[in-house]
DNA sequence: ATGAAAGCGCTAACAA
DNA sequence: TTGTTAGCGCTTTCAT
């Protein structure tokens, strides 16, 4: 395979197929004028030279860059990259092709929404799962680039996503329906420290779920700690050390579920025997470990998301902007009824 | 935060400040020849209008897209993600986007390399894992856009990555060390059903290891499945099928070491014990299940990567264009000496 | 120190 | 059906 040293440029192309550039852009993009023959004898003139037409140049004309944006706090996360994966999946074979904008930090959120660089490089803008503030999700629209939430809703932007609040609640259900009284509860906070909107909606659903059986949540029984399996480990050492150990805990994603029985482990307890504990999302490392949890389709919200920002590209709005996919309650060895051997 | 309908142009900031576009475009880009003043009331401006220049028309004048490209097999395995957060932060600070590239099926790959659109697209590309053909890999090459090779080799591209035959060699050093004399290895295919660089590179290390201690490898201690859990559940089951079942067995990767185990556990068998197991990566999980394994810094090689495209950029060349980086037997509970108890 | 103007590679009128 | 031409928003000479 001979590739010249200089990219070909369309003028190149009109000049060896002997036709004039505006043809050749016809031919190229498909457009009607061109008589068959002609287009065809261009197109093997391009595919030739090994043309690719500049993004830039037609850009700058068109108004259309090429390319979706996405906006996540992490890529290398199982939910984040799986999500991702799914936007990839619904892009393959559009042509377009994904900008990754990682905003971890809070100065790289500052800088991502002071210039919105997005505006001059995106024709659209998929957010995964980052809670904007106010004024963060204001910024975001009234550019000609439509944005689409996938995980944490922003207003007025379609949302794709599941209901945590319910998820959770189901979850903690299941604990009190196998007779589980004294459940605790393991708070995830983020890179900077609060807790997202999933996690704020999970809990939500936790408390709902025990207030339904007029179970006391004491203050003891809701221990915060950083997300993953570390902070995981230590809310499980700081529950253990409470004076009236709980039976069963509530965690918000399955990473922090593991960290919490691999304290169990080292503590001589028996998850599901002596504590139950529960994971969310269905991680697959949860089947592994025979973690009960809350499955959602990530791939899916992802594949969603972009498909979305298809639709809003080419159209101008989003036909159902609000889709809420479906949990499933997993059971799995990590819980059973308390005092059960 | 309100922020103008319509992007802001230069020519927009250009009147508000009553000076002339070109004076903008040096200010904005701190070159010489703007008296502090004016340079500051310019860029108080900008800040004002939420200015951000259109990479599409500036690319157009420099040639530099402002982008770099990620070509990769995958983007939600746990090596790629990892290896891109690695980039991610070498690019930190850069104003360099990253452009995802995915080559997953054959047909992904075929489109790439006919139209390379990276040449218009990125500044530079960064190869991640993808193990090319000698036709591809002359194709990248001969642009203005340098390469960098991460994990798998690019002739005459930068590179970095592990010594995979080394790390192999070691792993398997260890179980003749424990006494093991019948080691089986499970090889793992890709997507298009063949085997990448590294794993050709690892069982060259397995095989060079066993013949230094003269040790026999039977055909059928040699299993091929497809990379994962599955394939290595798979796998592990051929093997316990054999007449001679091996007392240690040797894996590509740390997922498939997992789906090993599973097998193993599923058939009353306890690893270390029985079986001895070796992973190849640790993986988050390595830990977790208290597998052997071989280290490898992951991250970190996305970060040189990325500190080598941007090297290249500036100034045309990589000073050190081979970065092999070490590493590092981990001994945990699935590697014992054979028939201990 | 500042301004005017050419042009990067395309697309989209408009002409022929 | 084909060709000619005016920009898109910038950077970069070249004047001033």
């Amino acid at each position: 395979m001979t590739v010249p040293r200089r990219p070909a440029t369309m003028a190149d192309v009109a000049a060896r197929a002997q036709v004039a550039l505006s043809t050749v852009s016809r031919a190229l993009n498909g457009r009607p004028g061109v008589s068959p023959a002609q287009a065809e004898r261009i197109r093997a003139v391009a595919r030739e030279l090994h043309y690719a037409v500049s993004p830039a140049a037609s850009g700058l004309v068109t108004g259309r860059s090429g390319a979706v944006g996405v906006l996540l706090p992490h890529i290398d996360q199982w939910f984040h990259s799986t999500a991702l994966a799914g936007l990839e999946d619904a892009l393959r074979g559009s042509g377009l092709d994904v900008l990754l904008y990682r905003a971890e930090s809070a100065a790289d959120r500052a800088a991502f929404f002071q210039s919105l660089p997005f505006r001059r490089r995106v024709d659209a803008l998929v957010v995964i799962a980052v809670s904007l503030t106010a004024e963060e999700s204001s910024a975001l629209s009234g550019h000609g680039v439509p944005v689409v939430a996938v995980s944490s809703r922003i207003p007025g932007a379609p949302f794709v996503g599941i209901d945590d609040g319910a998820g959770a609640a189901g979850a903690v259900r299941h604990l009190t329906n196998l007779g589980h009284r004294r459940i605790a509860v393991i708070r995830s906070t983020n890179a900077t420290g609060s807790f997202g909107s999933a996690s704020t909606s999970r809990f939500a659903g936790f408390r709902q779920a025990m207030e339904e059986r007029k179970l006391p949540v004491p203050p003891e029984y809701v221990v915060s700690a950083p997300w993953g399996m570390e902070g995981g480990s230590e809310a499980m050492a700081a529950l253990l050390s409470s004076a009236d150990i709980p039976t069963a805990v509530f965690t918000e994603s399955d990473e922090v579920a593991i960290g919490a029985l691999r304290t169990l482990r080292r503590s001589n307890l028996v998850a599901g025997r002596d504590i139950s504990v529960m994971g969310f999302d269905n991680h697959s490392m949860a089947d592994l470990m025979d973690l009960s949890t809350v499955a959602q389709p990530v791939r899916e919200q992802g594949r969603i998301g972009g498909q979305m920002a298809l639709e809003a590209m080419e159209t101008g709005s989003v036909e159902q902007p609000e889709t809420v996919l479906p949990t499933r309650l997993i059971v799995r060895g990590t819980t059973a009824a308390p005092g059960a051997e």
